[in-house]
RNA sequence: CGGAGCGUAGCGCAGUCUGGUAGCGCACCAGUCUGGGGGACUGGGGGUCGUGGGUUCGAAUCCCGCCGCUCCGACCA
């Protein structure tokens, strides 16, 4: 996109509800804008990254084998007084009435209505297991929004839901997905940690936050070295395999981590000195099972093997996908502004014309733009340098070409990457090489 | 939901206590000089002071109601 008619507006001043960095520099950097309290309106920039975002997210999910759906935001209260949840939400749910005085809702979130649609077309015991999910908006009335994205109303959350026949199914699903947010957390840049939640009334260990780490994140958290050091892309785990995957639980589960709540100072004091690790962390994941509590009131049983009927064992496994903007700005900006991890970066780069007009300065930028293409966010607009400096800093691009009339003499440019500040005098094709390669 | 605060130009704020022709910085528009980390100068445009009522000769300012937003606490992807 050419800067210059993009509506990208950055401010150069801190809008003063803006308290924490990630709201502060989503403001700024012309990514959201709040319509109400807790809700946000998003714009090119910050689309970008939040589908950036959700597909690293959906191709974990169909890699781990579930399948996409997409379920409304509008739910009837009668699907929820079947599990009993309608009067016992409380007022975090958001309750309407259409023109017939029908009560509905917008969803906090899609057990009921997951249990009610796989309900009404599995025939088969043979079917299972499935997992099913979706990406969507979910409304939430929070007494108190605040942080922007990262606690708002409306948030987009990706939920899936599993289906199988028995328990045993069931824990496979559960470890399924528990790597595949391993590895979807990775390629979204950031460091996450498993950390046992509470575990309910069905029990077992099998209820997990997933905890990023951020300096500024809400609780405390301390967890094993160990988590750091594993490159889940390349890890050597087969999410087909349940071998593999029982390996993998025993490698996830053997490593001490827990939220300052859940704290166990006597077991930390058997942790290595030098395996300690100590942080601020921020929620951005939750999985867990949870037996028949849906299956049960929502009517969902196949019949069985023997000719006897059998309810489907469940587990939901949700993923903040909005917050996730939030969150990984919190991991990952500095004083100038956010270092976009390449993987969610709205764009991979952000070409500085230091000198609009000047006819070198305007081809190489224009060669390089053309080569780019989508990737590239072209700032053309007659400014001073300075001035796109600090935007492209602000909005945190990987990489920054800058075009300046002393290299485009030589046919030279700069290539700036973000997250170190390395300023290196390159052709433009080892630029280009660089940003795509 | 308890406690606190704020609402004045696109953004950040002053003016409110003590009523008297609505201001500053940045941004924006035009022009000149500039041109590698938010430059300088000149000239402009932009406000029913959140909203409704009341007091007053006169209300951004005083009084009452309402709405919105923010912060602290209890709660959450």
């Amino acid at each position: 996109m050419r800067l210059s008619r993009s509506f990208v507006p950055t401010l150069k001043e801190t809008p003063a509800e803006a308290q924490i960095a990630s709201h502060r520099l989503m403001l700024r950097a012309g990514l959201v804008r709040q319509t109400a309290a807790g809700i946000y309106a998003w714009l090119p920039a910050g689309l970008r990254v939040l589908q950036n975002i959700a597909q690293i997210v959906r191709e974990e999910q169909d890699a781990s084998g579930a399948q996409e759906v997409l379920m409304p935001t509008i739910q009837s209260a009668d699907l929820w007084r079947q599990s009993g949840r309608y009067d016992g939400y409380g007022e975090e749910m958001l309750r309407l009435k259409d023109r017939h005085k029908r009560d509905l809702l917008y969803g906090p979130t899609n057990e009921e209505m997951i249990t009610e649609i796989f309900a009404s077309g599995v025939k088969s015991y043979r079917e299972f297991p499935q997992n099913l999910y979706h990406i969507q908006w979910k409304f939430r009335d929070e007494v108190r929004p605040r942080f922007g994205v990262m606690r708002g109303r409306e948030f987009l959350m990706k939920d899936a839901y599993s289906f199988d026949l028995d328990y045993e199914g069931a824990v496979i699903a559960y470890r399924k997905m528990m790597l595949a947010y391993m590895r979807t957390f990775q390629r979204l840049g950031l460091k996450a940690i498993p950390m046992v939640a509470d575990t309910g009334p069905i029990g077992g260990d099998l209820s997990h936050e997933f905890i990023v780490l951020a300096p500024t994140g809400e609780s405390q958290v301390y967890f094993e070295g160990g988590f750091e050091a594993i490159d889940w892309m390349k890890a050597d785990f087969d999410n087909q395999n349940p071998a593999d995957l029982e390996r993998f639980t025993t490698l996830m589960t053997s490593m001490y981590a827990a939220t300052d709540e859940k704290h166990d100072t006597a077991k930390w004091a058997e942790v290595p000195e030098s395996n300690r690790r100590e942080g601020r962390g921020i929620e951005v994941g939750h999985i867990f099972y949870f037996g028949t509590k849906y299956s049960e009131p929502m009517k969902l049983s196949v019949i069985g093997p023997d000719g006897k009927p059998i309810i489907p064992h469940m587990g939901s496994y949700g993923i903040g996908v909005s917050r996730l903007a939030g969150a990984i700005i919190e991991a990952s900006h500095d004083e100038a502004g956010i270092i976009w991890p390449d993987s969610v970066a709205p764009w991979k780069a952000g070409i500085l014309n230091l000198k609009v007009g000047d006819a070198k300065c305007d081809a190489i930028c224009e060669e390089v733009y053309k080569a780019l293409g989508g990737n590239a966010l072209y700032d053309d607009r007659n400014e001073r340098a300075g001035g796109k400096f600090a935007d492209a800093d602000l909005m945190g691009h990987p990489w920054q070409v800058i075009v300046g009339p002393r290299g485009a003499a030589n046919g030279m440019v700069e290539l700036k990457r973000r997250a170190t500040g390395e300023r290196v005098e390159v052709s433009v094709a080892d630029a280009l090489a660089k940003i795509l390669g």
